[in-house]
DNA sequence: CGAGGGATTGAGATTCATCAATCTATGTGG
DNA sequence: CCACATAGATTGATGAATCTCAATCCCTCG
């Protein structure tokens, strides 16, 4: 799928969301920032930004001036080999955050994608020191959804290094189906939004776009799922995690302390 | 390899190690602490223990007493699937933290086995969330040596997912030549330790042994390596990173603020 | 309505897994 | 100290899973 490697953020002039009064606040950083402390904390977040699908959003290997915290829409993250080939090393849903590494300076490590249109919120890197500093539990909650991260990041290598194809498409389908119902409460008749193309979804389970193709077709033909243009139509859940030896469970937040 | 799975830690009576006097200390978690709050930050650490090599101890889906500090020898993370197939996640080394995840009470997301012979530095799982919050600085560390797995922990699924047997043996030995260097200064001679059995190389790069025993001899062939028993001579380290396409400085743990 | 990108299908090549046998090093008990 | 047992390493033969190349189809969008 052609990428868009000028990155281009609009910032967003009016109607920017404010914190106060995001409605996914319980999923991203500052989610246990308490009432009175939101006004001041929310000072270290900048603008609110759009963005069209397939465009760049952070460049591996080039120092970037913000992190992210996705609020709207579906996000890639990716590395690429010397070869071309690309390794895509999560998807990032609404609550998540993009391009915080321990060293906030430094050139990424990986790169991000928009996988549909998205909005962000973003956080200007050199403010994020302080504000680990003066409000603990964003630090808290940084270190709980990055190790939420490292959980999800151990499954995929299990699946990428131990299972069949088949098998990894159902685990990727199965994680993605878990993590929009824990992000919406529900997933309305096992249907949803999915805009990885095949070729995605093959570079994120270490398989071909052609035998992507061919195994989708198996599983549609196995009655676990159809995949259509941007849509994902669950048939069989159970049977889907039992195939890709999928633990809902790992999908969860949990509180460090 | 027979691994032991009755977890059993030998405590040290005599002369254990004290975080003050510690060799390594500048790796740990304990890097950053003052001179002057360590005797009580190191009260949160209880005993050392030894452990023979090939034992457990850490086990998936079971709780665990103990989060530890690897003092010295080599330990293998991994998970097990429902297959019986087993995908080591990483390799840690002295200085690595064994067996963190953000639910301290949670089950654990992974097993552990040693390596080889270990030295471990208890800490209770029970008394963590009070040490963080009273030290920040190894609050902060954890974050930065998590931080620097998670970048191992993707490069690994870039590795996995996206080169071929041989790339990934080099990759493989490239990261692990890396940290050993990391740890103690040098690698004399270019030769160390290497306490991993073809099975366990395959187990972590997602290839059978009887296919890493035919890479690894067309790695002695091309003049890259030689892997002996529980020894690791390299003859070529530049020529190993470029065809795995390894990066040394993914090895580096870098500073949050 | 035409162009372009993704999806689909086929054929053949390649890599890696599986099965099976042998070899070698190491450690143990007699 | 030797004989044996055991586990890991090595090699060969075969087969399956997946990749590569190539062609065509189909949908969307301008």
């Amino acid at each position: 799928m052609k990428v868009d490697k000028d990155i281009d953020l609009n910032p967003i002039e009016h109607n920017q969301t404010v914190c106060s009064e995001c409605s996914i606040r319980h999923l991203t950083l500052f989610q246990g920032v308490k009432e009175e402390d939101l006004s001041w904390t929310s000072e270290y977040r900048s603008n609110q930004f759009t963005v069209a699908a397939r465009k760049e959003i952070l460049s591996e290997l080039e120092p970037s001036e913000y992190m992210f915290t996705l609020y709207h829409g579906w996000v890639a993250m990716y590395k690429t080999l010397n070869t071309g080939k690309r390794q895509i090393l999560r998807i990032a849903l609404p609550g998540d955050i993009l391009g915080f590494q321990s060293d906030l300076i430094a050139p990424m490590t990986h790169s991000a994608v928009t996988l549909s249109d998205v909005v962000l919120c973003a956080f200007p890197r050199a403010k994020m020191p302080e504000l680990l500093r003066r409000n603990l539990c964003v630090a808290k909650r940084l270190s709980e959804l990055n190790s939420r991260d490292m959980n999800i990041c151990q499954n995929r290598l299990m699946t990428i290094g131990q299972q069949s194809a088949i098998e990894r498409i159902a685990f990727l389908c199965s994680e993605l189906y878990f993590r929009v119902k824990s992000i919406y409460g529900s997933v309305q008749d096992d249907e949803m939004f999915f805009p990885l193309s095949q070729e995605d979804i093959g570079d994120a389970t270490g398989l071909t776009k052609i035998h992507v193709n061919r195994t989708l077709k198996a599983l549609r033909e196995q009655e676990f799922l159809e995949v259509t243009s941007k849509h994902l139509k669950i048939h069989d859940i159970e049977g889907l995690c039992e195939l890709g030896n999928f633990a809902p469970s790992i999908v969860n937040v949990h509180s460090l302390y």
